[in-house]
DNA sequence: ACGAGAATTAACCATATAGTGAATTAGAGC
DNA sequence: GCTCTAATTCACTATATGGTTAATTCTCGT
């Protein structure tokens, strides 16, 4: 037998397997229970690993907790520049966008529960991160193209903030899916339909692209 | 002395002072800290309550949470009603709703953790209440009322779905709040500063009106 | 004035929780 | 094969937690 065969990894002791195995399980746990309502002991079980293990090699709860969400970042911000959006014509790029971020945000409900998390607890977590606003920078950096070669060929209007314009995009999908169980709830109405989630897609299109191009 | 004097109740025992006094207590428990974050003990201290009253009127920590749930929409549907959309024109009806949307969610900063925690949960809560839908579809009504004149008098375009389009609004107005400490951490730029609110505000409004106004 | 039921209190419990000290063992490098 | 260190396990702890039992006290209607 020669070369690497594309076992699993057949090798008892394995760090790098252990700390990948205790951050999936965590983004779950804390994702599907917020900060408070994780236990560090479920994370284990899940994980498969021991306990200790955790604080071996993230230090606590809330460090493993920037853990995940340094990676979550760092996950959605490369699917978006596989998008390679910069080479695709402004309206369009636009386009893509949006479809992107909703059918993002409905594949990795866990984006939205971790970011609803760091939110209640004011961004204490990420504020201590030294990489999160290096990793982030490239998406200005590309809406910001976009919204550039628009107004060159007098598609876009002047003045449009790129954060801004980020942040209602982000805005539209994100507030539906997230608050889908109480929005479904109050209105008594299945949000999360087929054909409401159509409907959804085709109205955020809309109404962004009736805004950017005047 | 005659007549009830503006006294605070200088009675020991007042069950509806209680109540109160543990509702209140505990939507500020719950909105600073989640469901699963929330301490009774620490609701029973801040309301000055012995805790066994909690479970004495409220029955358990689930069935508090609903209680604040259901008063915290109950209040806000209430502010919303007491505008008389019903009575301003079309266009100024949705800018009013826009901009009342805006600043209760400002001065209202419980509002949206409560309900972020309630989606965690899948609206299990809201899901036992027989009070809320009826409690909300008076909103449901005043937005199609706004919407019909405003298609009438030629202002809008027809078709447009009002629960829609209050998702829409609630959008722009919620996820910049709700998210606005990660925001600001990812793009390391103060999105609470005065000067960012107002262009948030303006630019909200324009999304908006862009689309209902065709 | 007083009886009764409502409001409130005190003390308690079983269990769960994040985190730790120290021993143990696998396996990479020699 | 051996050694040394990194990876892993085991056994524990102090404390906090939601919830309860049973006793006590206030106050309202009569």
């Amino acid at each position: 037998m020669s070369a690497a065969a594309p076992v699993v990894e057949t090798r008892l002791r394995d760090a790098d397997r252990s700390q990948a195995a205790i951050l999936l399980a965590a983004r779950d746990e804390f994702a599907n229970h917020g900060l408070a309502g994780a236990r560090v002991d479920r994370i284990a079980e899940r994980a498969d690993v021991n306990k200790r293990l955790i604080y071996y090699y993230f230090g606590s709860k809330d460090d493993l907790f920037l853990a995940v969400l340094e990676r979550t970042y760092a996950d959605i911000r490369e699917a978006e520049q596989r998008l390679h959006l910069d080479e695709v014509e402004p309206v369009e790029a636009i386009r893509q966008l949006i479809s992107f971020t909703w059918h993002y945000y409905l594949e990795h409900p866990e984006f939205i529960t971790l970011l609803n998390s760091e939110n209640l607890h004011r961004a204490v977590h990420l504020k201590r991160s030294e990489r999160i606003q290096e990793m982030n920078s490239p998406l200005v950096q590309l809406l910001d193209g976009i919204l550039e070669r628009g107004r060159r060929q007098h598609l876009f209007h002047a003045g449009i903030d790129p954060i801004q314009l980020y942040i209602s995009i982000a805005s539209l999908c994100y507030f539906y899916l997230s608050n889908n169980p109480t929005l479904s709830a109050i209105f008594g109405r299945d949000l999360r339909a087929p054909k409401a989630m159509a409907q959804r897609l085709s109205h955020m299109t809309e109404l962004v692209l009736g805004y950017v191009m005047r």
